[in-house]
DNA sequence: TGTACATCAGTGAACGCGCGTTCACTGATGTAC
DNA sequence: TGTACATCAGTGAACGCGCGTTCACTGATGTAC
């Protein structure tokens, strides 16, 4: 760990980030599929073939932006909440940087959130930080007081939640964790919704709408 | 209209009908940035500049397919309801056949609610057409006896749902109206979820929490 | 009904372009003694 | 500290490929008189 050998590993953790960050700029122009790794290089300066110093593939740098938007709009969602105080709050101020950090960088949302890359297998990696925004919401619910709440619960679904309900470990019964799913579902359905286009001519913009379902949803779940 | 100028006529049709077909195929491979001209022609035995006597771009021939896409989950919404009895009931399989049909079709459907394809502007002729599975749940609301739902609803949220309500022909107030825009993000949400991989380690296989998350947003709108 | 003309479908070549990846190479940076 | 060697970053040419679109054309189908 001499200071010269750092010198040439700081170069290439510095290059690999300016390689990541031409990509998602290009990635905002052409998408995910448009994204072209001449074009990176022809930006950076560099000749294609020495992109492959820094990245076996295309497919590996996509991956890559994938893992890094996974935790962008994780973190985003984690630093939003501060972690004690009322937790409608808590909970609202996590909607709100989701959707944020969603709307700054609507091409690594859509990388993550739309529709999958034909041909593109997404690997192990992007599991845990694809939970993070979850997570972050549960984390509102735990040592919390919630509000009850019963119903009828088809057996599958039941035991699905209840396997849930170990893993993430949370004292509630099925019909919350059901619940829990619901809200998380309508969180990202309605960012989608929001830029995809599809409230144009309803709720567009979709400010006070978006706001109003954090609100309901944390009802709904008990909170 | 002779007998013979309809048979070129329908020879066109039949022509038109089989490339969007052949696209439609591929489209379920390669996705619709990977959609090519040159491929459909290939496969089905013509040269890829005898495509342009009907459709005038690459462009042109996605549009259509965006078209037929949104008419085809739309009828598959509207034929679902019966059009008369429990109104639950119609209101569950509308969401059912919603489902259904993009689990046939993912590749259709992510097409209409996956990511928006960058450089391609979604023309005026599917604003109709994108709203006919809205319409139908909506259409489930109308003539019925809806449990009245208050609760406070923004200024600017409570314009935009009072401009539906005359748009739409429904006897419900703001809260009831954006419920329902949110029950229509949850199917919509929940479908996306599902095909695009983010139930996994949660609720896959979706069946049954897709079922409950019907019954709970029908009842969450009053109905 | 028959003929001259107009319309249309499909061909084949071409234009100009961009892509991912491999490979042998040069020259600079780092390492061992 | 100095030198011989190994490692690594980046080059430039090449492979083999596919794309959308245009254009002048041939030959078949349809129309008007």
């Amino acid at each position: 760990m001499t200071a010269t050998r750092t010198a040439r590993e700081r170069a290439r953790a510095e290059l690999t980030q300016e390689i990541k960050d031409e990509a998602r700029r290009q990635l905002a122009e052409v998408g995910a599929h448009g994204l072209s790794l001449r074009a990176v290089a022809r930006e950076l300066g560099m000749v294609s073939s020495a992109l492959y110093r820094y990245f076996p593939s295309r497919d590996r740098l996509l991956t890559d932006l994938i893992v890094d938007a996974y935790n962008a709009i994780g973190e985003a969602a984690e630093q939003a909440d501060p972690g004690e105080g009322e937790p409608r709050e808590r909970w609202l101020a996590i909607w709100h940087a989701t959707r944020d950090w969603a709307r700054a960088h609507p091409h690594e949302y859509a990388l993550i959130y739309g529709s999958p890359i034909p041909g593109y297998e997404a690997p192990q990696d992007t599991v845990v930080p694809a939970g993070r925004v979850a997570l972050a919401l549960v984390k509102v619910l735990t040592h919390t007081e919630l509000r009850a709440i019963d119903g009828p619960v088809a057996p599958e679904l039941r035991a699905q939640a209840e396997a849930l309900t170990k893993v993430l470990g949370i004292i509630a019964g099925p019909e919350t964790v059901t619940r829990l799913i619901m809200a998380w579902t309508q969180l990202f359905g309605a960012i989608s919704f929001d830029l995809f286009g599809q409230y144009v001519g309803s709720v567009d913009p979709a400010d006070a709408f978006f706001t109003h379902s954090a609100t309901r949803m944390a009802e709904f779940v008990g909170l």
